[in-house]
DNA sequence: GTGAAAGCGCTAACAG
DNA sequence: CTGTTAGCGCTTTCAC
């Protein structure tokens, strides 16, 4: 049987309440008391039983990242990060995969699945703006990505009309005009999802250069998965090749775009120069390297984790929702005619923090 | 405040002794009076609280899995499936990263880490053999990977051999005869290190097809990252390029390898032929796609879980560590000739070209 | 500065 | 079948 406080307590001669106080550090605790009693814990190798602690102070120091799929590259780095700024707090950290379905995401909000959590950082995939009332829950929630703005909570994201206006910048900057895009979504124009974010900063740096939109560039492609990048890229070379760069929605479409151009003997970036967004790992590996937009994920998990931890400890009446908006940055690659960069660094945090609650 | 079992009890006009039969399951509960229960449970949204549960039980329903990082690849899709293995079981995962350095996996072993876990799933990737001894932990431990071997715990791996010697004569089936590798470490030839373990599988497969074994074919690669792969595929082709394939001891390598083949010129499969081992998603999506030998790893995650929650459960005297080996399988693609088989895609691609989206 | 004692919400004897 | 009750190990008033 692990040994409990009052083995402490009776193995160093003093109270429970002692041994409790050293535990957490309460500071008018005397020198030498408290030197004894770490003496009886190493002796004993005690571990403060967590659950007991939790049951008493109604707080785990755990809280849960529900996210689609660990397998998805952008998830597994946001997961990293998400762990890494826990641990930093001293927070554990339980991994929920609601399999990008929208029971999954459903069954993460009811509550079910949240087990010896404080509370939760929810990325939803499926779940979209008309279901911002089920983010009305009894529990602390952050939200991270773009599929709901407005909602009760506090909300974490990338900037989504920014960075693609920096990636079709950085495309006109190096001399192109004919930009395609692939990811755009079916949807209606007013709907403010990702996919018309980036389509709208897209446009924006069109206008600002002077350079006409043509619709027959914009292509659709979703979900946001490779095979889906490679096949937009098929149907724009089979439908003439009119374009000089592509700027695909995300990582991982832009490396399906990749290989297609690959096999099709296309030269990038001379014929066609090729961006992502998402930054992720594998965007330094492939081949050519690609472009891409940092969306300044380790900013987003850090600021979550703050917030989600802030809202935890929060007493009295609820602060209003705040809506957080990362930093971004275009990482210059082969697929734009850079050589590479030394591996990029964390950024310094320095959020901007949006007055209102509009869309990014 | 959240609603307690003494609400729900006093609601449903029954003793909490009930309430926590019907929640526990427990068969002898009249249908009426249950369903009385359940109702009252819906009302109040009344949920068990696990800390309290977890104090009375000894139990959380929580393992650790403390992996070096997540954004690796191969972990993510082993945490994964982890996940999944484990919430079919109706158990949640804490995840821990170490960082891939010896004092996060010292620190996972040592407990302090451990929060409101039953038991710990550890891929170690620092600790190696010698420190065999450290496996001996107070808590239910099960031992992932190919660090260490004929531990005090469970031990649920994949073939190494077998894998290595898969790959090996899957390259000599079609036909390649000077076939090189990279991964190995210069360590002991004792050493039963996965690496080892490789080539050895791989002088098995020569072996038996009475090819001889050239040591200036095998190269060395450590740790098993993409530059890696690069920087011993670069050495083979200075030494004179003297094979028509490669056989990388993980997929990385393999990804690394293919970038240098790639920017030399090299046609692969026809000058080269590669082939990896782990079968990641993205060995699915190089340019050309990469033949790998899928090491198991759904299995070994299922298995892994099933015995941790065995030992986790297990009364008495513990029965003695046992060793699973999972099943391996080649996965031929295009690195080795094969054409791929067709990608599973959800594609919703109607309207293949974006309706104006109306002013920017 | 330290001790005594109550009780967090739940489960599991045990009694009926 | 159902109710009563005693803790699980910890934190936290409240005394001293």
């Amino acid at each position: 049987m692990a040994a409990t406080m009052h083995d402490v307590a009776r193995v160093a001669g003093v109270s429970v309440k002692t041994v409790s106080n050293v535990i957490n550090d309460y500071p008018y605790v005397r020198a030498t008391t408290r030197e004894r009693v770490l003496l009886a814990i190493a002796e004993l190798e005690y571990r403060p039983n967590l659950s007991a602690r939790g049951l008493r102070s109604g707080k785990t120091g755990v809280i849960g990242l529900a996210i689609p799929e660990l397998r998805q590259n952008y998830f597994a780095e946001l997961a990293d990060a998400v762990i890494r700024a826990a641990e930093r707090r001293n927070v554990a950290v339980l991994v929920d995969q609601t399999g990008a379905t929208r029971e999954g995401e459903m069954a993460v909000l009811s509550g079910d699945r949240l087990r010896l959590t404080d509370g939760l950082l929810f990325s939803p995939e499926q779940l979209g703006q008309e279901d911002v009332g089920l983010l009305q829950v009894p529990f602390p929630l952050v939200l991270l990505g773009e599929r709901i703005f407005g909602g009760p909570t506090d909300h974490v994201t990338m900037h989504n009309v920014g960075s693609a206006r920096a990636a079709t910048e950085h495309l006109i900057e190096i001399g192109r005009r004919r930009i395609a895009v692939i990811g755009a979504h079916p949807t209606h124009p007013d709907d403010i999802r990702s996919a018309n974010l980036r389509v709208r900063g897209y446009r924006e740096a069109l206008d600002a250069a002077g350079i006409p939109y043509d619709p027959a560039l914009v292509r659709v492609a979703a979900p946001w998965h490779r095979e889906n990048g490679a096949a937009a890229m098929r149907d724009l070379l089979a439908d003439g090749f009119e374009f000089d760069a592509v700027f695909t929605f995300n990582d991982t479409l832009g490396l399906g775009a990749l290989r297609t151009l690959g096999q099709a003997g296309i030269r990038v970036p001379e014929d066609v120069a090729v961006i992502g967004l998402d930054n992720i790992d594998e965007a330094r590996f492939s081949v050519p390297s690609m472009s891409s937009v940092d969306p300044g994920r380790d900013q987003i998990a850090e600021v979550a984790v703050d917030l989600l931890i802030e809202r935890i400890n929060e007493k009295g009446d609820p602060a209003p929702p705040r809506q957080i908006l990362a930093d971004y940055r275009v990482a210059a690659r082969e697929s734009t005619g850079f050589v590479d960069p030394v591996p990029a660094l964390a950024t310094a945090v320095s959020p901007s923090v949006l007055a209102d609650q509009g869309p990014a």
